[in-house]
DNA sequence: CGGATCGAC
DNA sequence: CTATGTCGATCCG
């Protein structure tokens, strides 16, 4: 929507909290002036939650921009004029890559909602309409627009505006059908063009334009349609037979190539009765050619740009719209030209906020940004600065890039007030339902679950989880939602959780690599009986502890694992303790929904493979048709020898309960420290080999981090970066084949999985694959060593764990208090508002509450398990 | 990794 | 009468 990006800046404009003012407002006779539009926006919104979180949130960004400024006065003549060289040097490079070979187009329809409503319905015609509801407003025509609507407004301030707004209820098929119409004539001229929502696409017309020189003039004749005789048909053609379609024909500069008028001797295309329209083998030519059938086909008129790159090609097609169209010629001094005197905004990924910030610099125009540059690459990201210098050469993308791997999918909703837990319950679950048809759409399975809130004061909270399992499936998803509702709901209780909005989120996708290796490693594991390492607390947890990540703190997790293990083990006690310490009505009613959706998981947790394992407890053979069922029989394995062994975990309580505190209470000073004091103490202790695997594991994971950070956002930037994102060699030794990983999930962690990671280092170039006797895990290597290494690490990790298993299961399984203070502490920080500057004093209680809260939730569970 | 924020539409 | 959206990506700690 040509409009969206301005009704931003526009629709919260209350006179303090928007310094922008309105755009562009052509105050025509019957419109308003941007005072007065202002001053009734503001009075709409004043007082209200929405416009005081508005506020709130300004009030953050000028923060922001202090520190910016702060750190902008330290910098000294000298820093700035190292930065200068550094990226000067750069900006020649970028420059000898400039690349205007290509020609881009932006095809964007005009209001588009809007005017297919006023297509089908003439009565519309010359009335202000927008399309949405009272509460919301997805874009508004232009006779709209003159009072100010736009879209992303809600309805009832629009009314305001202009009281004779028709408002019209959104009609999203219908939106869809003239959209793809459109896009059957894109895809003449690019057939790898890439769709942008429904109004707009990017073409890359290169191609086509290479071959159209060649083409006879009849393959770019087009007949003007007239068997369709609706009125607005009948306008269209004129006496002589020649366009009239909304400045098309009158727009001088349609026709006004003379080259490309071949058939026409006398150079005026409107001069004979002919009812066709020949168009020339330019870019622009084949542009308005592209307009021109849309309009014929849809009655509905499109913008267009065409630039050597899709920044460009977008920004050029704002230029002269509605219905009109621009072109930045493939030259340099042409390109800087246009970027010249660009107010930064109008760039594609400069919003509100990144445009105030720059704005405290001194900063509004493109060029401006470019005579920054070194002040920038100071004060902000490598990934920000890299972009302003990009858009202030006016570089961009030239080709499209096929939308790579989606990395999350979500699903959200607004609604009035819901505060009962039976309510909020029965909401999740139906995200999750949503969210699980769509992922099962896309075949998609993610390990990380987050659950968006917001409050009635449209506060915006996120709460995630990420589990060993992927999950696509709804009660996998709802288990794991459900968990972060529950904990949310709790930590406002007594009062009620009252919220608009929640969301369900599913991200941290398996590549196909991953989703193909699962599917053999489930098997080899189940079968081998040998990896035997997965806690046996597990027994008495509900399923979602189970599936939680938690789990995989074992005894050969990383340090890195077993401090969000601790964290997170904590978050579930603290959330069952609060719902089953029943000092708060609400509390007790949580709890209770928890239990019953519980079982519904249970119940219905259901698969369709019929496999035969050996159960690595028992080490008989089970047939079974789920998952579930797989996971029961353990657990009543484990179950059973959980007795006997009780007696012994506890005599290795003490150690491990140091340990945790230490945990505790690094937590609350220095990451960093925290890792080398418990490395160091656990060196002690025979644990060597597991340190060493973690630090690797660890670096990985910074490694990783890093490359995904640095990967730039346009796609033709030089450097090795972008080559190395997009190896995938690299990537599966970033995300190396894991035995047994995703399926055991339900199991606890395995071991040798972190083993795997670390020996897969990154600079692994060549693989060849070695299977290991050990773990019969597949193994990438690059040498003999490092597969020496792996086995070593294995079998290590076989003695190590038998060393240590029981200490292991305690830290998870038993109730001592040392583990739940570990948690009581770290999630204290975590969920930051309420619970902040409480420190060690609220422990205590906690303490004993969240014991009593665990057996009490053990019980329950294995309860469950049973049902 | 988890949470907040940004930007697009 | 009320009444301000949905999604994905990225940054920061």
């Amino acid at each position: 929507m040509d409009s969206m990006k301005n009704v931003a800046n526009s629709s919260y404009s209350g006179g303090a909290l928007l310094r922008m003012g309105l755009n562009d407002n052509k105050a025509g006779m019957q419109g308003l002036d941007k005072e007065k539009i202002n001053k009734i926006i503001m009075e709409a919104s004043k007082g209200s939650k929405f416009y005081e979180n508005e506020l709130k949130k300004d009030q953050q960004v000028n923060q922001r921009i202090e520190k910016m400024m702060k750190l902008k006065e330290k910098i000294t003549q000298q820093q700035l004029l190292k930065a200068q060289l550094q990226v000067d040097k750069l900006v020649m490079e970028l420059e000898q890559s400039r690349n205007l070979n290509c020609t881009i187009v932006h095809i964007d329809m005009d209001a588009f909602y809007a005017a297919v409503e006023m297509r089908d319905n003439p009565e519309l015609k010359e009335k202000p309409i927008a399309v949405g509801s009272m509460s919301m407003l997805s874009t508004s025509n232009y006779h709209a627009r003159r009072f100010g609507v736009r879209a992303a407004m809600p309805g009832f301030i629009a009314k305001k505006l202009c009281p004779h707004l028709t408002i019209v209820p959104l009609n999203f098929e219908k939106y869809r059908k003239v959209s793809r119409e459109v896009k059957e004539i894109l895809a003449e001229y690019d057939p790898h063009f890439m769709p942008m929502g429904l109004d707009e696409a990017y073409l890359n017309v290169t191609e086509h334009l290479e071959e159209r020189l060649n083409w006879p003039e009849d393959k770019r004749r087009y007949f003007l349609n007239t068997e369709d005789t609706t009125e607005k048909n009948k306008e269209d053609i004129n006496i002589s037979g020649t366009l009239n379609m909304d400045g098309f024909s009158s727009s001088p500069e349609l026709f006004e190539d003379g080259t490309s008028v071949e058939d026409d001797p006398s150079g005026q295309r409107d001069q004979s009765l002919k009812n066709f329209v020949v168009f020339g083998t330019s870019a622009e030519e084949a542009v308005k050619e592209i307009r021109f059938r849309i309009e014929q086909k849809t009655q509905l008129t499109a913008s267009a740009g065409i630039a050597p790159n899709t920044m460009l090609a977008k920004m050029c097609s704002d230029r002269n719209k509605p219905n009109g169209q621009c072109r930045i010629p493939p030259e340099r001094q042409a390109v800087l030209d246009f970027i010249k005197d660009l107010p930064i905004r109008k760039v594609p990924g400069i919003g509100k906020v990144t445009e105030k910030m720059l704005k405290a610099l001194g900063i509004v125009t493109c060029s401006e940004l470019y005579q920054q540059r070194a002040l920038l690459s100071l004060l902000f990201s490598e990934a920000s600065w890299r972009s302003f210098l990009d858009i202030s050469l006016g570089l961009g993308s030239t080709h499209l890039e096929k939308d790579g791997e989606r990395k999350s999918m979500s699903t959200e909703r607004t609604f009035s007030e819901i505060n009962t837990a039976e309510d909020l319950y029965s909401l999740c679950r139906e995200l999750c339902r949503e969210l699980a048809q769509d992922l099962q759409k896309e075949g998609l399975k993610g390990k990380t679950v987050t659950l968006k809130l917001k409050n009635v004061n449209f506060e915006v909270k996120t709460r995630a989880s990420t589990v060993l399992s992927s999950v696509s499936a709804e009660d996998e998803i709802f288990a794991v939602a459900k968990t972060l509702l529950g904990t949310e709901i709790d930590s406002v209780a007594p009062h009620p959780l009252r919220i608009r909005l929640m969301g369900v989120r599913v991200s941290g996708f398996l590549s196909d690599e991953e989703k193909k290796y699962q599917q053999k490693s489930i098997k080899s594991f189940l079968k081998s009986g040998k990896e035997l390492d997965f806690p046996r607390l597990q027994s008495g947890k509900s399923i979602q502890e189970n599936l939680t990540k938690n789990s995989e703190a074992s005894s050969s997790g990383s340090f890195f694992d077993k401090k969000r293990a601790a964290r997170q083990l904590n978050c579930n006690n603290l959330s069952s303790n609060e719902s089953v310490g029943k000092q708060h009505f609400h509390g007790v009613k949580s709890s209770a929904n928890f239990v019953e959706e519980a079982s519904k998981v249970t119940d219905l947790q259901k698969s369709n493979v019929c496999e035969i394992f050996t159960c690595p407890v028992c080490f008989e053979e089970q047939s079974s048709s789920s998952l579930v069922e797989i996971n029961r029989h353990v657990d009543e394995c484990l179950a059973g020898s959980l007795v006997k062994d009780t007696v012994e975990m506890t005599k290795n309580d003490i150690s491990r309960g140091n340990t945790c505190n230490f945990l505790s209470h690094c937590k609350n000073e220095n990451t960093d420290d925290c890792k080398e004091n418990i490395t160091d103490q656990l060196a002690g202790t025979g644990q060597s080999a597991s340190t060493s695997e973690n630090s690797s594991a660890n670096s990985r994971d910074e490694k990783f981090t890093k490359i995904v950070s640095e990967k730039p956002h346009r796609e033709e930037q030089p450097g090795e970066l972008v080559d190395i994102t997009r190896n995938a060699s690299i990537k599966q030794c970033l995300f190396p084949k894991r035995n047994s990983q995703e399926t055991s999930e339900q199991f606890g962690s395995m071991d040798h999985t972190e083993e795997t990671s670390s020996s897969c280092s990154f600079e692994t170039k060549e693989d060849s694959v070695l299977v290991c006797p050990v773990c019969n895990s597949e193994q990438k290597t690059t040498s003999l060593m490092s597969f020496n290494r792996h086995v070593d690490v294995c079998l290590n990790k076989g003695l190590i764990q038998e060393l240590t298993e029981k200490d292991d299961c305690s830290a998870k399984n038993s109730d001592t208090g040392n583990s739940i203070r570990v948690g009581g502490l770290s999630r204290g920080q975590q969920c930051t508002k309420p619970l902040q500057g409480m420190k060690r004093s609220g422990l205590t209680t906690s303490q004993s509450a969240s014991k009593k809260a665990k057996s009490i939730n053990s019980k329950r569970t294995i309860e469950m398990f049973f049902k």
